[in-house]
DNA sequence: AACAAACACAACCGCGCAAGA
DNA sequence: ATCTTGCGCGGTTGTGTTTGT
């Protein structure tokens, strides 16, 4: 239902696009409008799937797309919402003025969502490092061997994990105060989504009902949420 | 300098929904 | 009521770049 022919079956070009393309799928745009994706390819003359077109213009082409890193301000946008509403990114995207669902999607797999299950406080509010082998899509360089002075004969069986633990407690003074930092950054994250969460999960405090979306009423109570 | 590991992000894929025939 | 088409979304993969050994 609704499935296109693949890029493979119509002998169509995939991968990245190079200028020439995304200069021929501009000035048409910007002649014809968006929407028609189906037809636009064949009209624009571009061996290219409308999906790809379409997520190429989108994502990338469309004026207003803002570049580069996050603010902390987008970052405490995304965690709130992420946390309210789940993966629904174009939703979050819609708060993010020049951010696309596919950057914030990207953003929360590759920074954020690693950070918030790197670290979780302990009742006493000592730092837990998770084991990273744990946590999907973990943040895998964390568990290269940052003590290379240690003599410690290392486990095989234990490598990774003891590696990944020993992180802040083992390392050299400089990088010792740039961990500590890491780690102040992630305490600050991490209790913002506690605080988050206690919201959602307290009825006194809950801004609005995640339990029952309705899409509008929802976006309209995150909307004046966000703003408060 | 060479290599490997990890990161960052662009792009692809499959699915589901809505609208129209 | 059913099927087709077009579109949008979220998950996943691929690839160029950066960083550490």
């Amino acid at each position: 239902m609704g499935k296109e022919p693949c890029c493979e079956k119509l002998a169509l070009k995939k991968g990245r696009w190079t200028t020439e393309e995304d200069e021929i799928l501009a000035k048409y745009i910007a002649e014809n409008g968006e929407g028609s994706w189906k037809s636009l390819p064949k009209n624009a003359g571009l061996l290219r799937c409308a999906k790809s077109c379409r997520l190429r213009w989108l994502n990338y082409l469309r004026g207003g797309i803002k570049r580069g890193k996050m603010s902390k301000e987008e970052d405490e946008i995304i965690i709130k919402l992420q946390t309210s509403v789940g993966n629904r990114w174009s939703f979050i995207a819609r708060h993010l003025p020049g951010r696309t669902d596919n950057d914030i999607k990207n953003y929360w797999n590759s920074h954020l969502s690693r950070r918030l299950h790197r670290f979780r406080r302990k009742g006493d509010g000592e730092v837990v490092i998770v084991d990273l082998g744990t946590v999907p899509g973990g943040h895998k360089r964390g568990a290269r061997p940052l003590n290379k002075t240690s003599s410690e004969p290392t486990n095989p069986e234990n490598a990774s994990h003891a590696e990944s633990r020993c992180r802040v407690e083992v390392e050299e003074p400089e990088r010792h105060k740039s961990a500590v930092a890491e780690v102040e950054d992630e305490k600050m994250l991490c209790s913002e989504l506690e605080r988050v969460e206690a919201m959602l999960w307290d009825d006194d405090e809950t801004p609005y009902d995640v339990r029952a979306v309705d899409g509008c009423n929802l976006e309209k109570s995150i909307s004046s949420w966000l703003l408060s």
